[in-house]
DNA sequence: GTTAGCATGTAAGGAGTTACATGATTTT
DNA sequence: AAAATCATGTAACTCCTTACATGCTAAC
């Protein structure tokens, strides 16, 4: 069953589709450009990755005319059966939706928070969830992801001082920028996790997950 | 023969021999700190790759206490036989040092500068190399990167106006600051090609090259 | 004298992409 | 009716990592 261990897709498409339903072709658009600020996940990965959910059971697919059921109000993505005639002919549109043991299972892979949540790629994806997430986890993540820049940011120091004569200005200034960019990130998270923990969030936050 | 066609590994290792022969371990440390302000490589990839290059004639591999024809003064990488004394028993110390059909192809992968060299991971590898790239190719690589990053801002900044109201705040702030990052990214490109249009670098660029 | 670090390598497998294959629907 | 876009899927392949296997040398 489990071929792909990928935690980050199965959280993103986890928490997209508790979000709202959708079909595959929709999801991947959203994956690229609600998460994917980083990279645009192909049909290749997205649909083998639908199917073991769905023989996991954390998924269940619905077919189109049947609406799913929880509306969650035509506001633009899952518009199907609105502009589109529900024609019974149709191959197979799938609309997938959350099922009760895939909430359970979302709400593990949000409430972790380990090491994985701070990688490069997981970070992402855990803070466009935040908004589901318990607020401890919140602040664990955050903190969790500065100390690994500041590591980062560390090696880049010694490696600016140790090669100093040694290499062209070319890849000094690649170094310097890179590590202004650490910095500048380092900074922003310690300006969300200053706000997290006097607050709720950067602005309004809904606190109403958690039912 | 060629199974690894990464063009990337494969212009970082003939592009830090081009600066001094060492062996794969030191090689490996060098790509890390030198390059890899993104990511370590492991040497499962390079032992591969180096046997590769080996057998294309690109690289040739020398025996330690045969000093390496370029003796490149031991500043300190490959001072391999200064410290440790080069008894002949050593198990198999490869010091690997650029052919002359491995110049040539290195100065091909500079001098191509096509869409590979703007792609996130091409980038830095290109740019680490700039010493040895010849002015006009910087140039188009610089201007590439930079419309890649400005396609990026548009279509982040397409997501932020056309989810305005539908996603959380945080979702939100992920958007905003990555759009700041990339900005910021094309502010630093932008001061690049100014640099490179009136002079010659961002300070003292070694434009003994091209020979 | 054993641990830690240097040094080289291989095999298996993970996570993804590209390219292909199919077909419905909408637009031109 | 052709072309573009929506929609789903599979097979092959790429690139890389992990885990393993080996052995030397330096330090404690």
């Amino acid at each position: 069953m489990g071929r792909n261990k990928s935690a980050v897709l199965e959280l993103a498409v986890l928490g997209l589709l508790h979000r709202t339903p959708m079909h595959g072709y929709e999801l991947r658009k959203q994956i690229t450009s609600v998460l994917g600020l980083f990279r645009a996940l192909s049909y290749g990965s997205l649909y083998p990755c639908l199917h073991e959910l769905l023989a996991a059971g954390l998924i269940a697919e619905e077919h189109d005319e049947a609406e799913p059921a929880t509306p969650a109000r035509p506001v633009g993505p899952a518009r199907l059966n609105s502009t589109a005639r529900p024609r019974p002919g149709r191959r197979s549109l799938k609309v997938y939706r959350l099922t009760a043991d895939g909430k359970e299972r979302l709400q593990d892979l949000l409430g972790e928070g380990g090491p994985a949540a701070w990688e490069d790629d997981g970070f992402g994806v855990h803070f466009a969830f935040f908004g589901q997430t318990r607020a401890d986890v919140r602040l664990r993540i955050l903190e969790g992801r500065r100390s690994r820049l500041e590591e980062r940011m560390e090696s880049i120091r010694a490696a600016l001082t140790r090669t100093r004569e040694r290499v062209d200005s070319y890849t000094l200034e690649l170094h310097r920028h890179g590590l202004e960019s650490v910095e500048r990130e380092v900074r922003w998270l310690n300006e969300l996790i200053a706000s997290e923990r006097q607050a709720g969030g950067p602005a309004n936050i809904s606190d109403k997950e958690s039912t």
